[in-house]
Formats: structure tokens, C-alpha cells, sequence
DNA sequence: ACATTAAGTGATT
DNA sequence: AATCACTTAATGT
């Protein structure tokens, strides 16, 4: 089995000794596709590092609708969980792995101490802020600019980056609950878009061109 | 064969 | 863009 934590861990740009804190005090974690890692209200305990797979971030309100955010891969850190442990340390937001997906774990009283002691951490987690809110904020522009055909396309467009691959298993219900909308309008846009060839439709099956 | 779930579509608001 | 009502197609038992 290759080392994909020191792997990831190497691609982030930091001090040596950092990494070996890293290594020493995290844990791994393994979460399954679909299964929630987070939802609001509740505590988070560890900043999650995201080695392998896909993380969706999603706005939830108090009847369970919600709104997709924007995806965490390899690399990314979740900076929200971050702002958990600084703040009011009670997430406003919802983690559901896309897929399989690793996780290192590293307690929230070291977050905090790292900051302070390597500069590596501290840019990171920084850099890792501007981009999650530069992601945000798209999303918030989609939301509030933009027409659902648009939104639509931006979002599988999101998903084909993230995933690496065109082919996105959704029905068209999950896509609906996502973008928080009706299925009804997501199956007339995406046939839609299937006319202007931009997609094509199977059954649990979308693909982007 | 029957039930269930996903997707397509017209009409209405 | 949302909702209703209905149809058609695919899949599971």
C-alpha cells in the first residue's frame, strides 16, 4: 500500500518537523460514499485533511433543505472546521463524502498551536480560507445571479472537475436537492442541455461533453 | 406479472 | 421556476 498520506502531505509545502507532528498526532479516517461527516449543530472535534476521495459541503436549514457548496479533494483542508475551532466551534455545515474517502484527522488544540509555531501552517491554513471563500462566493453569485440553467451547468461542470471524470451518477431527484429545486426543472434543463448536445442522459446517469 | 423508482411532458400558477 | 398530474421507461422481486 503506498504512502498517500506522505504523499499529500509533501505536496503542501511544509517545514519537515511539521509534517512529522502531523503524522504522529493525526488519525486516520475512512468515511463511505454518501455517509455524513458533519451536520450542523454539531462539534467538530478534529480538522479533517482530505487525502483521497471527495468531500461535499453543503448548506443545510432547519427542514433538511440544502444547498451544494463547493467540493473538498486531495490536498484540501476544511477550512469552515477551522473557523469552527476559533469561533463558536459549532459547524454551520454539512460534510457528506462523494465518495470513498481518507481522512487525516488532526485534533483542534493543535490547529491552533501550529499556527502560531510554523509559518508553512499558518500560510496554509490562510490559503486554504481565500480559497474556500473564493469558491463560496461563486456559488453565491450562481445563487444569486444566475439563471437554473446556468447554476446547473456550473454545477456539473464543478462535479466533471472534481471527479476527474464526465460521467456523473445522479438521478436527476439528487442533482434537485443540491441545487435545492425541484426534480421536475432539473429533468426539463438537462434535456435541454441534451438538445444543445452539451450533456447526455441515461438512467442514474449524466454525462458532460 | 407486479411494484417501485427514474425520467419526460403538458398545463397551470 | 414551482407544482400537479399523468405517462413512459427501466429495474427489482
Amino acid at each position: 500500500m503506498t504512502d498517500q498520506l506522505g504523499v499529500t502531505l509533501a505536496g503542501l509545502g511544509l517545514e519537515p518537523e511539521l509534517i512529522a507532528e502531523l503524522e504522529q498526532t493525526g488519525r486516520l479516517m475512512r468515511v463511505g460514499e454518501d455517509v455524513p461527516l458533519i451536520s450542523p449543530g454539531m462539534r467538530a472535534m478534529a480538522l479533517p485533511l482530505v487525502i483521497e476521495g471527495t468531500l461535499r459541503i453543503m448548506r443545510e436549514d432547519a427542514e433538511g433543505n440544502e444547498i451544494f457548496l463547493y467540493y473538498l479533494e486531495g490536498g484540501d483542508a476544511c477550512a469552515m472546521s477551522i473557523s469552527c475551532c476559533l469561533g463558536t466551534q459549532i459547524s454551520q455545515f454539512k460534510a457528506v463524502a462523494e465518495t470513498d474517502t481518507v481522512l487525516w484527522m488532526v485534533p483542534m488544540n493543535l490547529v491552533d498551536e501550529w499556527m502560531g509555531k510554523y509559518r508553512s501552517f499558518r500560510k496554509f491554513v490562510i490559503d486554504s480560507y481565500q480559497q474556500r471563500f473564493d469558491e463560496l462566493m461563486q456559488t453565491v453569485d450562481s445563487i444569486a445571479f444566475m439563471n437554473m440553467d446556468e447554476r446547473l451547468m456550473r454545477y456539473l461542470l464543478d462535479k466533471k472537475q472534481s471527479s476527474g471524470s464526465y460521467v456523473i451518477h445522479k438521478t436527476h431527484e439528487q442533482i434537485a436537492q443540491e441545487l435545492n429545486t425541484s426534480r421536475v426543472v432539473v429533468s426539463r434543463l438537462l434535456k435541454k442541455l441534451e438538445r444543445e448536445e452539451k450533456v447526455e442522459l441515461f438512467r442514474n446517469r449524466v454525462e458532460v461533453m
